[in-house]
DNA sequence: ACGATTTTCAGCATC
DNA sequence: TGAAAATCGT
């Protein structure tokens, strides 16, 4: 299949800065990988090209599309997230970042409690969020903390403003960064330092910017110091899918890039190459409910295919057992794979009913997001000994392990240990292993301490000779952790479980170490920024939130929840974000390429109580023409309805028998 | 210091 | 409803 003419302007255009407006299913992907083989059919080798994306996931695709097409010469390409290459950055300059070699890269979790600490005490969750969020949108503008003091006008601001320097100053006497850090200290070097500037330029030649509307303040900023004046880049992006403004995304980015480049060249993409014809007219009128500053006219040389479906179900557990029904009854009457199915929800949280509700149905399912490998309290538990021991200052490392299992070191021991470290500025593993320290405490605690110390120090030495994998037995073995599952697990299985995410862990640290030939510091930064990297190849529906379904795109597609307050969310109601909800519902069912299955519950359970629910008003912005709804029936008309659907999906089959 | 029991509270999405 | 935190009792 060859280009259309826009998609080919879009990949041969180099001589100038280019932003591409992808619609959706437009060939963004397509133009992105064809545009790489053609910069290095131009002379451009591929370890000169960086291409970034947004998510891991993103990465990924792009980097099994780029092998596809590029073959060996893909080797040597830069493909990742703005967040990978920030770590890239820092780790090939620490010093230069004020960092010392194994610093340690805080996740969400250990940056929101640090974060606690240090605000002032008694403030309810709600004003801790903000907070958070005011010092995450300081960080992301590329502030520095007295950057961020100075420019403070209000009460708020100049509590935020203090805050962040605090976190700051505790950021590094832990010689740890958070994600917003990969973006702002990279960022900071790149623009106050000419050398780092033209080091960095003369190494990435040309920029690919994937995604681009969900570059944040400091993502643009850290991109125009990469490209410099050559403008050499091309951003492909989408307005209309633009649903990480929470995360600090700033569409306004894409009028900036005009504004700094005058000799930017724009390129709309507005063939769909995805969607039947009806579900893009559908996908056109909730998105034209939303002011547009680069309004596209998507269009469909597709056939219509079926009409959309709208189940109204009687309650959550209803809508689960009527998606997992519609999803056997499409598999017996139209055949296919499972994977070409997908069920998207608002929330994680959403995919519990489903799952029971498949399992019962007997329909293989792989849940994605979510509670990940890495969210078990064992991998957290030994990835922050691994953090440890390459990083002795990583205090939230310490608190987590220090009595994991049980090492009789309780809160008050730590307390003192604390004390004395503020003292003698120094983390807390350091002063454990301090004899004058040791002094102050109580025999019994101070014991138990530097046995925790000597340990520590036997696992470094066998770091610099032990491969990962070794040295992670030889931690749980030192730990004797198997012991303390068996103690701590309620349920036989659940040993079994837990000891398998410690094989999975162990696998995925020793295929990093092979691949990226990482030492142990690397690898616990890089496991903080990639989380889990397998995909599951089962022949599965697929079961995501719909930003985690961003990209990618399905035979059938259905959205369950799609009601008042779950989609679109009620915190966006009040917070008057509708438009943002729009725009993610607006990607929702513009993952479908043949079929589309919407469906909402007329009472669901909530917090523990039942409560009635309103369909969402996003189905009020449907053409009424291109829906077929079907209320719920009684349940002795099950069968009968199974007939209707199979009849349904028997003209869907004849439609498109491919 | 630790496990068992009660109370609270609800983050929506990601790097 | 269910998970996490706070409190209680040994």
């Amino acid at each position: 299949m060859s280009l259309n003419r826009q998609q080919l302007q879009a990949v041969t255009g180099i001589d100038t800065p280019m932003l591409v407006l992808a619609g959706a299913g437009s060939g963004k992907t397509r133009v992105v990988t064809e545009k790489l083989a053609y910069l290095v059919e131009r002379g451009f080798s591929p370890a000169q090209l960086l291409a970034i994306t947004f998510t891991n996931k993103a990465a990924r695709e792009m980097r099994e599309r780029a092998a596809a097409r590029l073959r060996d010469q893909a080797q040597g390409l830069t493909l990742c997230t703005f967040h990978a290459l920030g770590l890239r950055i820092l780790q090939a300059q620490v010093r230069h970042a004020g960092l010392r070699p194994g610093f340690s890269v805080l996740d969400a979790e250990a940056s929101f409690k640090a974060l606690k600490e240090l605000a002032p005490p008694g403030l309810d969750n709600e004003r801790l969020y903000a907070l958070r969020q005011a010092v995450s949108q300081i960080k992301n503008e590329g502030q520095a903390p007295g950057q961020a003091l100075a420019a403070a006008r209000s009460a708020g601001e100049r509590a935020a403003a203090t805050l962040y320097a605090d976190y700051q100053k505790r950021l590094a006497a832990w010689n740890a960064v958070d994600f917003d850090d990969l973006i702002r200290l990279p960022l900071a070097m790149l623009e106050d330092d000419e050398a780092v500037r033209s080091r960095w330029q003369a190494r990435f030649r040309y920029l690919m910017v994937d995604e681009y509307q969900d570059t944040n303040g400091a993502q643009y900023r850290l991109l125009r110091a990469l490209a410099g004046d050559r403008g050499a880049f091309t951003a492909v992006g989408d307005d209309d899918q633009s649903i990480y403004a929470w995360r600090g995304a700033d569409p306004e980015n894409l009028d900036r890039l005009a504004r700094d480049y005058p000799d930017l060249r724009i390129v709309k993409l507005e063939q769909n190459y995805r969607c039947s014809a009806r579900i893009l007219r559908a996908a056109n009128a909730v998105i034209g409910h939303n002011p547009r500053t680069h309004p596209k006219t998507l269009w469909s040389a597709l056939p219509d295919g079926p009409a959309i479906r709208v189940l109204v179900c009687r309650d959550d557990g209803h809508e689960a057992e009527r998606v997992a029904a519609d999803l056997v009854a499409r598999k017996e009457a139209v055949g296919g794979r499972w994977s070409d199915c997908a069920v998207l929800y608002r929330g994680n949280h959403q995919a519990r009913a489903l799952e029971q509700a498949l399992r019962l149905a007997q329909v293989p399912y792989v849940v994605a997001g979510g509670d990940s490998l890495f969210d078990s309290a064992e991998v957290k538990d030994l990835l922050a000994y691994l953090r440890l021991i390459a990083n002795p200052d990583d205090d939230g490392a310490f608190l987590r392990v220090v009595n994991t299992p049980r090492r009789e070191i309780g809160a008050t021991t730590l307390d003192r240990l604390g004390e004395q470290a503020a003292r003698l500025n120094l983390s807390l593993a350091r002063s454990a292993g301090q004899d004058g320290v040791l002094r102050q405490l109580p025999a019994r605690a101070a014991a138990a301490l530097a046995r925790f110390d000597e340990q520590l120090a036997q696992w470094r030495r066998d770091a610099g000779h032990l491969a990962v994998d070794e040295l992670l037995d030889r931690v749980l073995a030192g730990i004797d952790y198997d012991q303390h599952l068996l103690a701590t697990s309620k349920h036989p299985d659940l040993v079994q479980r837990r000891r398998r995410s410690l094989e999975s862990l162990k696998q995925i640290l020793a295929g990093f170490a092979r691949q990226r030939h990482a030492g142990l510091a690397e690898l616990t930064q890089l496991v903080a920024l990639l989380g889990d990297q397998d995909e599951d190849q089962r022949d599965a529906v697929r079961l995501t939130t719909v930003h985690g379904a961003k990209g990618l795109e399905f035979g059938h597609v259905a959205v369950v929840g799609v009601e008042e307050g779950i989609f679109p969310h009620d915190a966006a109601i009040s917070e008057d974000r509708v438009e943002e909800e729009r725009r993610l519902f607006y990607v929702a069912i513009t993952r479908a390429k043949r079929s589309l299955g919407l469906s909402y519950s007329e009472r669901r359970r909530r917090y523990g109580s039942i409560e009635p629910c309103q369909p969402s008003r996003f189905l009020d912005e449907l053409p009424l023409a291109e829906l077929h709804w079907e209320g719920r029936e009684p349940e002795r008309d099950a069968a009968h309805s199974r007939e209707l659907g199979k009849a349904h999906l028997a003209r869907l089959a004849a439609l498109f028998d491919d």
